[in-house]
RNA sequence: GGCGGCAUACCCAAGUGGUUAAGGGAGCGGUCUGCAAAACCGCGAUUCGGCGGUUCAAAUCCGCCUGCCGCCUCCA
């Protein structure tokens, strides 16, 4: 029975969709203005996993992630970079999915982009001021801005555990004057002249951020959604708002699981811009394979921070590559004649016999995927063992290594920690190593040890294994 | 000030009332080997920030204290 902690209710709950087996599931994708840094990327992997994990588990998920091209951050790199708020939103739209698609982070079933749903926001907004929740007020030569009055809605601040009045003691000095409320949050906004314009009853504008999510939800996957995810900086005010919005709207529940991921921390600190500390996905992704990130972003829950710092991201990676190399073993032995003498694989048998249930238990437990991935481990290690000694095994070893390789590759695929890259050993390194044989029988050490130099010289390992038989691994 | 989270070995990190406190990295010891190995095996917290309490039983529940962090303003 999987298990799902609940921002909402701030509790772990079962998790029973509204119409299983269908669920109808929303992640807060970009805002592109600019290139995602690590963070947005665990974010993105984390709902993946999930994602992943769900169609596995047997439901029917129908995947949702928005892109914001229009808001005031990609208008403001528009002017500073002198090109059409367009271009700049379609250029780093497409630098994000070349990111997500080097994370292996499989593209949803809709990728809404907001500009594309502006009729419908309009829509969405004119019913809210209908129903009273929403009011115009004057503001540019252009327009009026259309705000939301958060008064109307009783059950505003049941997602971050606020409550009205506090958030207006603890309000901010408050720029819009025109506001009944300071914590009243804007749904359309009158456009300046020279900025992106769509008409409106309210005259020229644009919408506000949260009325987009609100709006691709609804037209997408309908009124009410099982899963809605994000970082837990969005929980307020704009999933509170969300939740405002469509409730106010529809009288009926938004969302029933509210799934929130923890932040990156670089050495302990936020990743700011005024710290300078952002760390691009790109540049990441520069520096250690996609499969060595994922690791790392699934170390730990996905509900705590996680911290970066280089030391923990190497120890990640020569994790990641000892798990790897299981890999390269088995397959090695699955295509190696067999051996006739039989070897003990009990513990192998009892390994694989219990990984998948290991696994299961885990991840449904709130996706607990340090757990999930230890079972991976498990039986990664037994494999290792039986190939311990020898590179050929038995008939019924390749059989069992073989249910072991399905298996990792299964579980190990939900997680996206597996790679079906390999490296292949040039023709000329395996003769190399193959000759080495010989001169290792003739007790010709000298001459082995230069061919070991000079292999390495070319890129790979030669490593001796028992009866005189060789492995080449590529120098890392 | 309000709301919330976290504190487990040298490092990362599971564990949320009851067998020997997962897993990974580093370290150490060993195996194999002519040597080497990033290979394999073994070792490693009588103890879970501190102090009290509840309980037959607590890292796990409660209270207080200390320290760190997030949100309350754009943010994954």
């Amino acid at each position: 029975m999987l298990k799902v902690t609940n921002t909402l209710t701030g509790n772990k709950e079962p998790f029973t969709p509204i119409n299983p087996p269908e669920v109808k599931m929303y992640v807060c994708g970009p805002t592109v203005y600019g290139d995602i840094h690590i963070g947005n990327a665990r974010s993105q992997v984390n709902f993946d996993v999930i994602r992943k994990y769900l169609i596995y588990s047997g439901y029917k998920v129908t995947y949702v992630v928005n892109i914001t091209d229009i808001d005031d951050k990609i208008i403001k790199k528009s002017i500073e970079e002198k090109k059409e708020a367009k271009e700049i939103a379609e250029n780093y739209t497409q630098a994000y999915f070349k990111v997500m698609e080097k994370l292996g982070v499989q593209k949803a079933d809709f990728h809404p982009k907001a500009t594309e749903f502006i009729p419908d926001m309009i829509g969405l907004i004119a019913g809210l001021i209908e129903k009273g929740h929403a009011y115009v007020v004057p503001s540019t030569d252009l327009g009026k801005d259309v705000l939301f009055d958060s008064t109307t809605f009783k059950t505003y601040g049941k997602l971050s555990g606020k409550n009205l009045e506090e958030l207006q003691e603890g309000a901010r000095v408050e720029k819009n004057e025109a506001k009944k409320s300071p914590i009243d949050f804007v749904l359309w906004k009158a456009s300046k002249p020279g900025e992106p314009q769509w008409d409106s009853p309210w005259g020229k504008g644009r919408p506000g951020w949260h009325i987009e999510c609100s709006t691709m939800v609804r037209k997408i996957l309908g009124d009410s959604i099982d899963i809605h995810g994000g970082g837990v900086d969005l929980i307020f005010p704009h999933h509170e708002n969300e939740i405002a919005q469509c409730e106010g709207f529809t009288e009926k529940p938004y969302v029933k699981y509210w799934l929130h991921n923890g932040f990156i921390e670089i050495s302990g600190q936020k990743m700011s811009k005024s710290l300078g500390n952002i760390w691009k996905a790109k540049a990441a992704l520069a520096d250690y394979r996609p499969e060595v990130l994922r690791y790392f972003f699934l170390s730990a829950h996905y509900r705590s921070g996680l911290n970066y710092d280089q030391d923990i991201l190497e120890a990640n990676k020569r994790g990641w590559e000892e798990f790897n190399l299981t890999f390269q073993r088995v397959e090695e032995a699955l295509n190696s004649p067999p051996v006739d003498y039989p070897m003990d694989l009990l513990e192998l048998r009892l390994a694989i016999d219990e990984v998948e249930a290991k696994f299961k238990e885990a991840m449904d437990d709130d996706f607990n995927t340090p757990k999930a991935t230890a079972a991976l481990f498990d039986l990664a290690r037994e494999t290792r063992r039986v190939l311990s000694q020898t590179p050929r095994v038995s008939v019924g070893a390749k059989s069992l290594l073989g249910e072991a390789l399905d298996k990792l590759n299964l579980l190990g695929g939900i997680l996206g920690i597996v790679t079906a890259e390999r490296v292949s050993i040039p023709k000329e390194v395996e003769e190399l190593a193959q000759a080495r044989v010989q001169m290792k029988k003739d007790r010709k050490f000298k001459e082995a040890d230069e061919i070991r130099a000079k292999v390495m010289e070319m890129g790979f390992i030669i490593e001796d294994v028992q009866g005189g038989q060789f492995r080449i691994l590529p120098k890392k």
